[in-house]
RNA sequence: GGGCCCGUAGCUUAGCCAGGUGGAGCGCACGGCUGAUAACCGUGAGGUCGCCGGUUCAAACCCGGCCGGGCCCA
């Protein structure tokens, strides 16, 4: 037996065990890997972070980019396809406290740097481990043995090389900034790190005495205050100034306070909030733009609280950003708020921050000092109210931040940090930003190009402890080194000897291999903290000693190195020089900025280029609502769930007939479906084989020996396959995955399972030697042949199932074949052209015996078409034969274009796209003698079928007559 | 509040770029086939193409506004 016949329904979990052993026990992702082309496709990964599980996104992500690697390599390109992992930061920092059971900063202080980091590289390769196996059950094919991570210290020299060259750009600088800044974890943090969420908070409403003798604008005896609103009660200690909007109308309005006359200024569009303070009596006496309230004093309302308070002087600027909200007038804290602390740096204001890296206000804060700051904000709003100075009191919910990891509200605090210039370098990004191509375009022309032209410094500093150090050094006299790479760290180090000197790190990076090094854990360590802050340098200026900045990079920095840090770069500068900038990256518009953004900076900054060619963004899984996926709405649903009830092909298919860049619903009925169609596909493919078998069809039969003997509708699925191949070609090359999965799947369904597979089945029951048996099988095997390859990016283990019971001389695994090639000469459009004609007609027939109650079983005397043009005349003539069986008709007749007949009761019509179908439906004797026949057969086989009888067991029949009917012979 | 994307039958969606009869699958109702059979196939019902306005002889499609959802930002 040639083939292996196959028993039973599509069985997923079966056909991928049984897959998967296979590709371990040939090697064949080895195999893959060892062919070798002189087209390279360099593809980076966007490293997934290391916590936790994989989910859906993560899932579709990695599906979206294993069915184009797959794709390019059976296109014919020698793929890099190494997976990456981003194991820094603060999540992991985060969970290795949660498992010691840590609160603070102080507590990781305590038991010791060194072992904490420890802890951190663990659970960091742990998590790999775990989600590197679950990558691998979806069936993606990445060299899972050879990663890049991002702790390993070549890799990390990599970002030490790269800050240099920004430093040498003059892209580096330290600074004042206000920063997302969480207490709990006192450390900067990104805004990526930050998850918004409704929260209650105070919403209060203060007035700002004016000083009457520095505001000429207002009468000697006029008492007048600005009226500024806030949700942070406990950023008043730290306010320095107002600020206003120039364009904005301020009015001056007199109203009275438990019978004492008072003055506020506010914008003319927020009158409505008198009434909030209980002001329903007021007058309107002047109005001022914003710009003649420029340069106002004011007197900080809690200065006798806040000696230092006392230092400053406050005045009102202008600022476009201000909007006729709530008072139309800002607080303005420049240690506290963004805005603020670009309004302090253009009126060089200072940046008064009371708060510490924990918190709690400092010295400086006066009464409050001591106090964490959000604890402070009802004693603020009592020292307010006391002075006269509280003018109405509320609460809000609206959107804050919370550290995404701890959940702690973050506050936005001045602090000094590292900063790369990257508005600087903003003009060269989004020039380059067309050089790259998008797909779709609006991802990189609209949304990532509007996204860098409002590219600010990118703080890359962290005051944390697992994360790549900063490699500079700073000595007290100020003098700086930014070291860029392991190298001339141990040139400048001035305990080289003790450093690294005889330590296995030192082997791997400068060119023996890994496996050599008994202990990985001390490889990693001996680039991370604490180990590197104990370097110091010798200063060349002052020949004092300079020591490491304690900072670790952002994280964000990290992953910006990929293509290049994974190809070796700046050590193995040859890789570089062939493969870089990457082919092709794809990720979530989440990306937009974070990878797709941070690569660029980072890459414009370093070599002026941007580090891709082209750049697939992609959607984000949603419930079957439409809501995103998460814990607390306990809508997530997991990819492995999914692979344990449908396979992983089912799966795979299913999230790539989605548009790529389109948001995912997913739903289970989508699910269901798709392993619907995986089911008829299997049901295709099992049909045929018995009868190959029993025929000894032998598949090396080429197209030419075979062609006199195919009939249409083999010559018509052999042409739609090519055109098939023409169409999924096509859209893999603009990745439009979801264009060429759905095509296949209208292929298998509609062209396949309910056309041709109908039309073949009775060729394939002729018992003897027979050339259009033998058409039927040839062209069944080349369509199949052609469909599991064309597939095979798609759902992989399936179409390898497929593969390795027809193949017969091709490859050892249908992943290392080569991609269908069109062939255009055996296109026949005109053909594919009437089958469609056929095909409504037939169905127009169906409708029109459902009229006429006339069952398929029972034969027609004549088919009689109507034509609206040519075409269909053409079409009827090519392909009656077909129309005569799939209509069960004993005769098909046409008539001339626009000819009609008139409806009797013998008669029934339909229309079709493209004419009228009729049916003579008189009852003959011959009509009535098979229809009877036919349904006595169905009788036997129901009756049959009901005592589970095989198809070879004999039975006797008796057939008992009612008086109308008679035997009829013949 | 801003930028980008999405909004088509009960559900999932094609069509929109290049305006001129809105297609499909699931589900539902009815039926067929009985040599793919715990499968397969057909017919039918079901649509204010999110809402409002504009351009046009003609708009699901182009333009503007609004509403709802997503991502990112403020």
């Amino acid at each position: 037996m040639r083939f292996e016949e196959v028993k039973g329904r599509y069985d997923s979990k079966d056909i991928e065990t049984n897959i998967e052993n296979f590709w371990g026990e040939i090697n064949a992702y080895e195999k893959q890997k060892g062919k070798k082309s002189d087209e390279q496709f360099f593809f980076v990964d966007g490293p997934p972070y290391t916590t936790g599980n994989i989910h859906l996104g993560t899932a579709w992500n990695k599906i979206i980019k294993d069915a184009i690697l797959r794709y390019k390599r059976m296109d014919g390109f020698s793929v890099t396809d190494r997976p990456g992992w981003d194991m820094h930061g603060l999540p992991i920092e985060v969970k290795v406290e949660e498992e010691l059971k840590f609160k603070s900063k102080k507590d990781i202080e305590r038991y010791g740097v060194a072992e904490f980091v420890e802890n951190c590289i663990k659970f960091a390769l742990r998590q790999k481990e775990n989600m590197t196996e679950q990558f691998k059950r979806l069936g993606v094919w990445m060299d899972w043995e050879n990663p890049y991570v991002s702790i390993d210290p070549g890799y990390m020299e990599s970002a030490w090389w790269t800050l240099k060259e920004a430093y040498k750009r003059d892209l580096l600088k330290e600074g004042f900034g206000v920063v997302n800044w969480c207490p709990r974890c006192e450390t900067a943090i990104a805004e990526s790190e930050v998850e918004y969420e409704d929260m209650k908070d105070p919403s209060i409403y203060v007035l700002f005495p004016l000083i009457k003798e520095k505001s000429s604008i207002f009468g000697e005896d006029e008492n007048v205050s600005i009226l500024i609103w806030t949700t942070t009660p406990w950023t008043i200690p730290a306010n320095i100034a107002v600020a206003v909007n120039p364009d904005l109308k301020y009015l001056e309005i007199s109203y009275s306070d438990d019978g004492v006359e008072k003055r506020l200024i506010l914008a003319e569009n927020c009158l409505p909030i008198l009434k909030k303070g209980g002001y329903e009596d007021y007058k309107i006496l002047k109005s001022f733009s914003g710009r003649e309230l420029e340069g106002l004093f004011y007197v900080h309302p809690l200065k006798d609280l806040i000696p230092k308070q006392e230092e400053f002087e406050h005045r009102i600027f202008t600022a476009d950003f201000v909007t006729d909200e709530n008072t139309g007038s800002v607080h303005i804290a420049p240690g506290h708020g963004e805005e603020d602390f670009q309004v302090g740096k253009e009126h060089d204001l200072p940046i008064f921050c009371p708060v510490n890296g924990g918190g709690k206000y400092t010295e400086e804060a006066g009464k409050y000092r001591g106090t964490y700051v959000r604890r402070a904000n009802i004693e603020i709003i009592k020292d307010l109210d006391e002075r006269g100075f509280l003018f109405a009191e509320e609460e809000i919910l609206h959107r804050y931040g919370r550290c995404w990891r701890c959940k702690t509200p973050i506050i936005y605090l001045s602090t000094r940090q590292w900063y790369i210039k990257v508005p600087s370098i903003r003009e060269e990004m989004l020039k380059e930003i067309s050089e790259v191509k998008w797909y779709p375009d609006w991802a990189g022309s609209e949304r990532f190009y509007d996204w860098v032209s409002g590219a600010r410094d990118w703080c890359i500093s962290r005051q944390r402890y697992w994360g790549i150090p900063i490699p500079i050094w700073r000595c007290d006299c100020g003098n700086i080194e930014v070291i860029g790479s392991i190298k001339e760290l141990m040139e400048k180090s001035s305990e080289k000897d003790e450093y690294m000197g005889n330590t296995p790190q030192k082997s791997e990076i400068f060119g023996i291999r890994k496996s050599k090094i008994s202990d990985y854990l001390e490889y990693i360590r001996s680039l991370h903290r604490p180990e590197i802050d104990d370097v110091v340098i010798r200063c060349e200026r002052c020949g004092g000693e300079m020591k490491r900045i304690k900072d670790v990079f952002d994280v964000w920095f990290d992953s910006a190195m990929a293509s290049w840090a994974t190809l070796g770069f700046p050590r193995d500068k040859k890789r570089f020089e062939e493969l870089w900038p990457a082919d092709f990256i794809t990720e979530g518009h989440d990306q937009t900025r974070g990878w797709f953004y941070s690569q660029l900076a980072a890459s414009t900054l370093a070599f002026g280029k941007a580090p891709y060619k082209s750049v697939l963004m992609h959607g984000f899984t949603l419930d079957s609502e439409g809501n995103k996926m998460s814990k607390s709405l306990g809508n997530v649903v997991s990819p492995l769930e999914v692979i344990g009830r449908y396979g992983a092909d089912a799966l795979r298919l299913y999230v790539l007939s989605n548009a790529p860049w389109e948001d995912l619903k997913f739903s289970w009925e989508g699910m269901k479906n798709t392993y619907r169609i995986l089911n008829i596909l299997w049901n295709v493919y099992r049909f045929p084989l018995p009868y190959m078998n029993l025929d000894d069809f032998d598949p090396s039969i080429e197209y030419e020996e075979i062609e006199d003997y195919l009939r249409e509708e083999d010559r018509w699925i052999i042409s739609r396959s090519h055109n098939l191949i023409k169409f999924v070609r096509e859209c893999m090359e603009r990745y439009e995955l979801h264009g060429a999965t759905r095509r296949i799947r209208d292929f298998v369904l509609e062209d396949l399972s309910r056309w041709y597979i109908q039309l073949v089945r009775p060729r394939t029951w002729v018992e003897k030697e027979d050339k259009d048996k033998l058409a039927a099988y040839y062209t069944i095997y080349t369509v199949l042949m052609d469909l599991t390859r064309l597939m095979a990016p798609f759902t992989p283990y399936l179409a390898e199932k497929i593969y390795q019971n027809l193949n017969f001389n091709g490859e050892e695994s249908i992943h290392l074949s080569s991609y269908p090639r069109v062939r255009y000469e055996i296109i026949d459009d005109d053909l594919e052209k009437y089958m469609d004609h056929i095909r409504d007609i037939v169905e127009s027939a169906a409708n029109a015996r459902e009229k006429a109650k006339r069952k398929l079983r029972w034969p027609i005397k004549r088919l009689i078409i109507s034509p609206d043009e040519e075409e269909i005349v053409a079409a009827v003539k090519r392909l009656e034969s077909i129309l005569k069986v799939q209509t069960n008709t004993k005769a098909v007749e046409s008539l001339s274009v626009g000819e009609r007949l008139e409806e009797s009761e013998d008669v029934v019509s339909s229309s079709f796209n493209g004419g009228i179908v009729y049916l003579d439906v008189e009852l003959t004797e011959e009509i009535m003698a098979e229809g009877y026949a036919r349904e006595i057969i169905r009788r036997i086989q129901q009756m049959r079928k009901d005592l589970d009888l095989n198809v070879e067991d004999f039975i006797e029949v008796s057939i008992e007559l009612g008086r109308d009917l008679k035997i009829r012979k013949g």
